[in-house]
DNA sequence: ATTATTACTAGAACAAAATTCTAGAATAGT
DNA sequence: ACTATTCTAGAATTTTGTTCTAGTAATAAT
């Protein structure tokens, strides 16, 4: 590997550039070019990341989309798993603040799991890229980042929690170990969602939220049967 | 690609193998090193994807712990995502016998719903490997292999629904869009399945099998409330 | 105003990893 | 026996992610 002869060749020679190829015209702040730069990796990259996965993904495509030197990416990002690590965070951002916002209004308990499972649905239907990125899971997080994520976790847990407390208490809903109303509420969603992004479903979660809401609220709400 | 000067020298010029080094004492039928081999490979690389996923796993560490060359390795699954295709169908393969082998048998709506949650939560807690794995959603099939698994998942989705259908008709299951039966009744514990495997929750699947049993089949079931 | 520092851009060079390739050995088919 | 095929082997190659040095704009410090 890697071995012998050129270890004194010092690298490239030729200045590497004269005058800057990329300067865009228009000559906008520093800023606002640099912040553009970042923003148009994030997205061509999501493009690719939730089409073929990060692994298929190359950096040379991100690079060539965004239009984008190999300098400036890895100055921004670090590694091709710091862009998708970016997606990540500022995904799950997005989806669990849309979800406390539809949740936390309702003011009774079939409400506010319906709310919820309606939400789910229609924001996988609305931005499908996003959530077939989130959905699939492919990504490693580093250490920092997962700590920031466990504790994002937890806050949205406590949230909810203090929601589903005072429902469960007035016997609306179910007492349940507190780790299976999410998959209960949300699983069947998260499920269909994953089979219409990945084509094996013709339906999209838009299309059967009614459905989903009452089947999920019947599996969480206390009940009394007649049978 | 591949331009220039060197098409000319033809490459290795010392032979691969003067005898054999890996040839295993015992000196058993070709055949059976040969499926021995692809065992272990795949057994090995199941162990390294589970863990810390496709693309982290490198090739060079199979190869090492299987004791298998890369001519040999190459030869019978084409690359490292053949692999992951191999593992990937006889996992599906293996989760779909046994999931029919537990519903087709129950007579009532009741038990055959349950049934096949319990299934579900038992076979991820007995195999957590393959469980990742198969949720880990990492894989990009070839397009053989989508075929192949789309026309299993038909099958499948017919022998569910062949069981389903006269329950539909007497009433005690409600009549909804086929696809939405798996998701209804499999999405809850899917979710906590992946929660489990990826340190998120404590609970097995298996600890709370009856519980997601009674509530998937409160949200599938033809309900008929006091309220 | 001049200098020092910092943030950013650039792309050639590098290293690591997957895959290809040639060739030899075992086995099946004739 | 010989021919074709499958399988094993590992060196050579290619591909791809990342590092490195160098240069440019912008800002802070003197």
């Amino acid at each position: 590997m890697g071995n012998s002869d050129s270890d004194i060749c010092h690298r490239n020679m030729t200045s590497p550039t004269m005058f800057h190829k990329r300067q865009a015209g228009k000559s906008q702040t520093r800023k606002s070019q640099t912040s553009a730069l970042k923003s148009r990796v994030m997205e061509v990259s999501l493009a690719h990341f939730s089409d073929v996965g990060i692994e298929q993904t190359n950096v040379g495509d991100i690079l060539q989309d965004a239009d984008c030197s190999v300098g400036s990416l890895y100055h921004h990002f670090g590694s091709k798993e710091g862009i998708a690590e970016a997606l990540f965070v500022e995904g799950v951002d997005h989806f669990n603040a849309g979800l406390l916002a539809a949740l936390l209004p309702r003011r009774t308990a079939s409400t506010g799991i319906k709310a919820m499972v309606t939400f789910c649905c229609e924001w996988v239907t609305d931005q499908p890229q996003l959530a077939a990125f989130l959905l699939s899971r492919e990504i490693k997080l580093s250490e920092l980042a997962r700590l920031e994520l466990r504790e994002k976790d937890r806050a949205f847990g406590q949230s909810t929690y203090d929601w589903f407390a005072p429902h469960v208490k007035s016997g609306e809903l179910q007492a349940l170990p507190t780790g299976l109303y999410m998959p209960l509420i949300c699983g069947p969603t998260l499920e269909c969602s994953r089979m219409w992004l990945s084509g094996r479903s013709a339906r999209s979660p838009g299309e059967v939220a009614a459905i989903l809401a009452e089947a999920s609220w019947q599996s969480v709400r206390k009940s009394v049967r007649k049978t």
